[in-house]
RNA sequence: GCGCCCGUAGCUCAAAGGAUAGAGCAACGGCCUUCUAAGCCGUGGGUUGCAGGUUCGAGUCCUGCCGGGCGCGCCA
């Protein structure tokens, strides 16, 4: 980590700009360094930025005004010895500038840049990949949604975030593996059964109302009736239903589940079952672990104060994990009053058993409404790894559908709930699958199911992928009119418009590293909206296929790395990449 | 009561602690029919909820308020 630079450039695999920049400030600061002028040693983190301002040049670093108090100097004139200090033979930087309260600003030579398009059509699909996460092993955990009812949109949009969060995570370099965690234990699933049981009978003979709390909606029904096909009477005389039926009936919704992430393009690593932490009793020898910690006690909550209690609320001494001692609020529940595990016992074991598969790093995506079970997790996992930040919890808000902008109205109850399914089917997976990426995951979404079928320029689904066809339609016309793709010259291309295209276009790699980083997949779709209006205002300005065959061929060029830009990132997003539209 | 998330242009939202806070839509003004998309170009629009603090620098970090959402025990 020499020089302050997080990330100690390999830029003759990817050629991205930023790094060939970064590495020639970190020789110029190891210079000062061995003149005495900065300390020796680790030098606080620098970044070299994209100025927003053209007149602040191609790159920005801010290395003088961050080193500026341990070199004794003020920003400016330590700004001035950096300049000084870079290697004299350098062929990339035009012109080094200190600007403002101490940032140095580099204009590229324009020769560099325009290497650009080349290097992304060498580098093909490969373009936009990095190696900076060094193979280290990280796990997404994400969907996993009950196995008791179809998948709705909330489910979809944490099904693609996940999704594409492990993908950007896979092109930065690091082992990936998907993971969704079956909730096959518990009430709910009993409640499945017992609904599915309800139908079954009535198959036989007229039944009464279905019991509180049973599900009444129409898929139950589609159960029980597979249940009669697969197994005739044999359930008629059972009361509770027994595991086989259970089982039975979340084998048929995660079917369902399967299918519909199937229709999204999102496969699993590993599926893994809450009911086989209770059968090995994991789940006991978790909580066996924090009592030798003497982390487990037998304690009396407080209700929550604020609202109302629940009903039944009275205080009652129950088994606690001291999560206070790790960060928590209040020490939590482990045993529920009949006896079993809490889902937080459970929750324990498992992560206790991701840490144990040896990743570096876990990723979970819940729904928004989980979030107050982050810390508590955390706390478990640090109690029994020791490991503090093992664990990163992406919440995703709620997902709220329109058409024509008028809210969609649902319930359950009056059988207008509408599906992930029903979404995928009317407007198709790529619309679903970027659109509900253009939106922080902090963010509630709007998702506008007309917008989403609309072929125009108000669609960002849309306004990207016909970039990318737009190159495609180019070839098409080429040969319709009879024309040689003609010849690469760099010369050719003069306009700023051309420079700002590829100074766009280089910034994929960046793009994609820290969106992987950071865990926001959005970045992503965000920049594509952003190049491929470069690109649509470059194209409505500029003839590409233009007699000379010089000029034709150099902006022919640029459209094709062009091509391979947006099309590697639509991909990385996991959309579709039309030639036609 | 406590915790987490959110609060940014009329609307929906961006912005690894960086310079003069940006896009799309809407509004306003112009051009138009030309490598497929009633399209293209341009303009205006802001005390980043409020008040302090941290530092070279805060929409971003800290503290306290205001407003909205989620959660805090037997759902997962």
């Amino acid at each position: 980590m020499e020089g302050g630079f997080p990330h100690p450039s390999k830029s003759s695999e990817f050629s991205v700009m930023r790094e060939s920049v970064a590495q020639l400030v970190t020789q110029a600061l190891a210079a000062l360094q061995a003149q005495g002028v900065l300390p020796g040693g680790e030098l606080p983190p620098c970044k070299v930025e994209r100025p927003k301002e053209r007149q602040h040049g191609d790159f920005s670093v801010n290395s003088a005004m961050v080193l500026a108090r341990a070199a004794r100097m003020k920003p400016r004139e330590l700004a001035e010895r950096i300049l000084a200090a870079l290697p004299a033979d350098q062929t990339l930087v035009r012109e080094g500038a200190v600007a403002g309260p101490g940032f140095i600003n580099f204009f590229l030579h324009r020769a560099q840049w325009l290497t650009v398009p080349d290097t992304i059509l060498a580098q093909g699909r490969d373009y936009g990949r990095t190696t900076s996460g060094r193979g280290r092993r990280v796990q997404v955990e994400f969907v996993s949604a009950n196995p008791t009812g179809p998948m709705h949109v909330g489910h979809g949009r944490g099904a693609v975030t996940g999704d594409v969060l492990a993908t950007l995570l896979a092109a930065t370099g690091f082992a990936v593996e998907r993971e969704y965690y079956i909730n096959d234990a518990g009430v709910q699933v009993g409640i499945l059964g017992t609904s599915v049981l309800h139908r079954y009978r009535e198959l036989f003979a007229p039944q009464g109302p279905m019991p509180d709390g049973c599900y009444p909606a129409p898929y139950v029904a589609d159960i029980a009736r597979a249940l009669w096909d697969r197994d005739g009477d044999r359930w008629l005389a059972v009361t509770e239903p027994p595991r086989a039926v259970i089982d039975f009936a979340i084998d048929q919704v995660l079917g369902w589940i399967r299918h519909d992430l199937e229709r999204l393009n999102i496969r699993f690593d590993h599926w893994f079952s809450e009911l086989d932490l209770h059968r090995k009793g994991m789940i006991d020898a978790a909580v066996e672990q924090l009592a030798s910690q003497d982390l487990i006690y037998q304690g009396v909550l407080e209700a929550p104060k604020g609202k109302q209690p629940p009903e039944d609320w009275e205080p009652r001494p129950q088994l606690l994990f001291r999560a206070t001692r790790f960060g928590d609020e209040v020490d939590r529940p482990l045993k529920k009053s009949d006896g079993s595990y809490t889902y937080f016992a459970a929750d324990i074991a498992y992560h206790f058993d991701k840490a144990r598969r040896g990743f570096d790093q876990l990723v979970n995506v819940w729904g928004a409404d989980h979030g107050g079970y982050v810390k508590r997790v955390q706390a478990a996992l640090e109690a029994l790894t020791g490991r503090r930040d093992l664990l990163d919890v992406q919440l995703v808000q709620m997902v709220s559908l329109f058409r024509d902008g008028e809210p969609v109205k649902m319930s359950k109850r009056g059988g207008t709930f509408i599906t992930l399914e029903e979404v995928v089917s009317e407007v198709g997976a790529d619309p679903v699958r970027f659109l509900f990426l253009t939106r922080s995951s902090n963010s509630r979404l709007d998702f506008d199911l007309e917008l989403a079928k609309r072929q125009s320029n108000d669609n960002p689904v849309f306004y990207v992928q016909y970039a990318h066809a737009r190159v495609h339609s180019l070839e098409d016309k080429l040969a319709e009119r009879g024309l040689d793709p003609g010849r690469w010259d760099p010369q050719a291309l003069v306009l700023e418009e051309e420079l700002e295209l590829i100074r766009q276009m280089s910034r994929l790699p960046e793009v994609v590293e820290g969106a992987a980083l950071a865990h926001e997949p959005h970045r992503l779709p965000y920049y594509l909206m952003e190049l491929a209006g470069v690109f649509h205002a470059y194209y409505n300005a500029t003839p590409i296929l233009v007699e000379d065959p010089v000029l034709r061929g150099s902006r022919l060029k640029l459209a094709r790395a062009l091509r391979q830009v947006v099309g590697n990132g639509l991909s990385l997003l996991g959309v579709s990449t039309p030639e036609r539209m």
